[in-house]
DNA sequence: ATGAACTATTAATCTAAAGCAATATCTTGG
DNA sequence: CCAAGATATTGCTTTAGATTAATAGTTCAT
């Protein structure tokens, strides 16, 4: 934990990590980056991080720690658009926008590190290269929304939690968090239905199934995939969304 | 037609619009925002712009026409992401992948303009700040996704269907397509029902309930909103996501 | 340590929307 | 202009998943 607060010399921190698995980073942009998320500050758990209609001057990076964005319809249900991981960034969706469209709640305590809009413009005039970079990850991130469509509008329950407990496990490996076939993530059921449409108790006789199926078990607050290719072959899972990029020319140096 | 063909002095190109209306362009910005739009190609309806699993050098700017952004699963399910309108790019989303995760097809004739990779890598280094503002643009689309989200987990069948006309009103209006209270589109219940994970027969029943409502018709290609805000509540609609942008901050001359 | 508030589990209805099927109508390519 | 394929409409049946409710097990704040 006392890692995390200082970022000088500590271990590579998960969004350096995440995208120098994707692209190559010169030392110069790596120290950047990292610059970028010194100055963190934690949230308590169940704590927003976000709140909808309010107006915010940074975004913010995650360092550690688990949040959802969500949104409350009028008659009280919620939808969580998505769960934000270490090395995500808060804020790029909805906080832009006069009055931020959505919330962001701690999942766990979280560790975050603002970076002021005025912070990022001059980053714009001085790095366009790493901006570039960084907008691959969140190319990225959109893709995990469109996928996220995909599951709603046309997987059933079943598929659509097997998808869902497979793609946490590819995001969380990425950003180092998780073992070969397990993690570790605060998951309630109410969460999963709220984020994947689908009521408390559908959930539950879901879970069942892919429990007694010998796919996967949640306990104790731990994902463990059983049989990873049953799973994958039952979700129709294609990671491939989560890490391939190919966009290179866009980001070798200018011609 | 022919007017966009020639980009020179044509009328102002939608993107140009769009952004035009969220944030200040300089004359300087304008003109090299156009020029990116030079060189224009038009793509007969039905077909494909972009293939799934194929690899492409560019982003593709929307000039004239719409297309659709989808994905066929196994059992030949069809989820639609997002309709792509003129002002919007495609490829940013999956493109930038080894090979491009969504297909999307012109539903009707549509004109676009390529912007190859290392056209985009140079723009980064020479006006930064322009990419900045098309970021802003970019972040809008998404959050289009997160709402599309919010609507296949949470909304019935009838509050879906009022929500996607009144967002199409409003993204059409941007680009300057929409009259006050219609628009014309080549909407088929099929398409619909793939874009909010509906059946065709059930769009069909939801169409008629509306009609009868007397709140929307769809006819002869035309989509006209009877009673705009009896739908707007209805539906839940809330049209600051599609337009209001804050982050100034972030865009002003670097400190 | 203990009551209150979460969380999980299961069962019994209920319902929105799917699936299927049969026409009817419209486009459109040849 | 016509035949063939889309598209729209409607009715009937089925089903996946919602809703409600009751119970039990956990967690946690005081």
């Amino acid at each position: 934990m006392e890692q995390l607060l200082t970022t000088a010399a500590s271990d590579v921190l998960p969004l350096t990590r995440k995208l120098t698995e994707i692209l190559p980073l010169s030392a110069d942009e790596t120290s950047i980056l990292n610059g970028l998320q010194s100055n963190p500050r934690t949230i308590k758990r169940h704590r927003d991080v976000i709140t909808e209609g309010r107006n915010y001057g940074s975004l913010f990076v995650v360092l550690d720690g688990i949040a959802i964005r969500y949104r409350i319809l009028r008659d009280g249900r919620r939808q969580i658009i998505n769960l934000v991981l270490p090395g995500d960034v808060i804020g790029i969706l909805g906080s832009l926008f006069e009055n931020s469209l959505y919330s962001t709640k701690a999942l766990t305590d979280i560790t975050i590190s603002a970076v002021p809009f005025p912070r990022l413009s001059s980053l714009f005039q001085t790095n366009p290269r790493l901006v570039a970079k960084l907008l691959c990850l969140f190319s990225c991130e959109t893709s995990v929304h469109a996928e996220h469509i995909v599951d709603l509008g046309r997987r059933s329950a079943l598929e659509r939690v097997a998808h869902f407990l497979l793609e946490l496990l590819y995001r969380l490996r990425a950003a180092g968090l998780a073992e070969e076939c397990s993690y570790r993530i605060p998951l309630t059921q109410e969460l999963i239905g709220d984020a994947l449409g689908l009521s408390v108790p559908h959930v539950n006789r879901v879970l069942r199934q892919l429990r007694e199926d010998n796919l996967v078990v949640i306990e104790e607050q731990r994902v463990t995939i059983k049989d990873h290719d049953a799973l994958a072959e039952l979700a129709d899972f294609e990671p491939s969304y989560l890490c391939r990029f190919a966009a290179r020319e866009m980001l070798e140096e200018a011609a």
